[in-house]
DNA sequence: AAAGACATAAACACGG
DNA sequence: GCCGTGTTTATGTCTT
């Protein structure tokens, strides 16, 4: 049995090489790019937020969280037509309302029907990158995600279960031995494991945006562009006061001309898949669903257009906007998708659950516990490589830390410290 | 259609 | 004995 996994979109866990990576643009993208051009100040402010990016050295991770809300702020009515999806703080409505006929779907679809946007891993993930000490107990992630998603408080308490199931399958996360001095009651403390953040960065930044809030300002009012971001427990967030970016209606001007004399870049289709499988939103039962990209080719167009009175078909903008963050996210930060360490360690998973389950291949060593096989089927290499201490660059900047100022663990494999464990002596 | 990711449910063990 | 935690298995849904 293979632990789980956070795998970034178009990756398989059989290897690259069979994944849809570097495929370039569909033909649906390259029309879309090519036919349906996007305002000026859309792609100005873009390509404004790049360069400041560069300018100022920003991570990936932020700089692609900046994007977003600049994009969001600037397009607003393109994407208040993503709006009968998703509610003012950014959840999503089940797009699909017909109930399953599984007898197992009574889990987190109550009749509250909307859900964040995130997987348990991100919710996880957030919850423990947002504590000072980067670790929690599974209390205490329970109620960040309450404190954060009060569509939980509602739900039914099998999301619980599955966070714990989360915590224990997914190798991302890992137990912290409790301080003894600690009294935080029953259980341990849980945080990332450094070697696989990169993986976690990678499905949180692959997240589709929520911006959709039913207040958002006119194009007419730059100075008051505000949107919400990624999630509002971020550093990000707070620091900016929830005020993301500013453009000043010169800079955008200008960069409608750069962008009609053809230098600005962002419309150019790329040779990379800039769309994961996570681009949308998610259906009732948490999948991701792109949400009018493929309502445009299948679904009618009114459960896309809303009551927008914008001339532009302000769908396709929306669209656009997630794609080109991904495009020019990749192209800036990303030669490779996923780093390579992490790659072989996915691709090093020829079982997986979905065809073991039923006929369970046991191996010698499979008597072991479940993260001991982990540690010994995967032992990680001892050098740290660039990507790695981008990714984990990015987190300490997304969590407000400065890279320089924090020493993590990251020497400590996990190996390591399965073996101290298992030697208190 | 196959494979993979993820969600959900449930059983069970363990410890406070 | 109860409850919370952690692990594991099973299965369904959806995407690629």
């Amino acid at each position: 049995v293979g632990p789980q996994l956070v795998m970034p979109p178009g990756k398989r866990a059989d290897g690259p090489s069979s994944g849809s990576v570097a495929k370039g643009l569909s033909p649906l993208y390259q029309d879309q790019l090519y036919q349906d051009p996007i305002p000026g100040d859309l792609s100005l402010a873009l390509s404004a937020s790049l360069s400041r990016a560069q300018d100022e050295e920003l991570t990936s991770l932020s700089w692609l969280h900046e994007s977003t809300d600049l994009l969001t702020s600037l397009g607003h009515s393109g994407l208040r037509s993503v709006s009968p999806l998703q509610d003012s703080q950014g959840y999503c409505e089940s797009s699909s309302p017909s109930p399953s006929n599984s007898p197992k779907s009574s889990g987190i679809s109550p009749g509250h029907g909307r859900k964040p946007p995130y997987s348990f891993s991100c919710l996880i993930f957030m919850a423990i990158e947002d504590a000072p000490a980067k670790r929690l107990p599974v209390k205490d992630i329970y109620g960040w995600i309450l404190e954060h998603f009060p569509y939980f408080a509602s739900a039914p308490t099998g999301w619980k279960n599955s966070v714990r199931h989360n915590l224990s399958l997914n190798k991302c996360f890992k137990k912290v031995d409790k301080d003894r001095s600690q009294s935080i009651g029953k259980g341990s403390l849980w945080s990332i494991d450094p070697e696989y953040r990169h993986n976690l960065i990678q499905a949180l930044k692959k997240t589709p945006y929520q911006p959709c809030s039913p207040q958002l300002p006119t194009l007419s009012s730059p100075q008051q562009y505000h949107s919400r971001p990624l999630w509002s427990g971020s550093p990000l967030f707070r620091k900016n006061g929830g005020v993301i970016l500013q453009v000043p209606q010169k800079v955008i001007q200008h960069g409608t001309r750069l962008r009609t004399e053809g230098l600005l870049p962002v419309i150019r289709p790329l040779p990379i898949s800039p769309l994961g499988r996570t681009t949308g939103v998610r259906s009732e039962r948490g999948r991701v669903r792109i949400p009018c990209s493929s309502l445009s080719r299948n679904d009618p167009p009114e459960e896309c257009s809303s009551s927008s009175s914008s001339p532009h078909t302000t769908q396709p903008v929306c669209i656009q906007a997630q794609k080109i963050i991904r495009v020019v996210t990749e192209v800036k930060k990303e030669p490779r998708d996923f780093p390579l360490s992490t790659t072989m360690v996915a691709s090093e998973q020829p079982i997986r659950r979905t065809n073991c389950t039923k006929v369970r291949l046991l191996k010698p060593g499979d008597t072991l516990p479940l993260k001991k096989r982990r540690a010994e089927k995967f032992p990680p290499s001892d050098n740290e490589d660039e990507e790695m201490k981008e990714a984990a660059g990015s987190l300490l900047h997304l969590a407000g830390v400065r890279a320089s100022q924090s020493k993590t663990n990251q020497n400590t494999s996990k190996v390591q410290r399965e073996a101290e464990k298992d030697s208190p002596d």
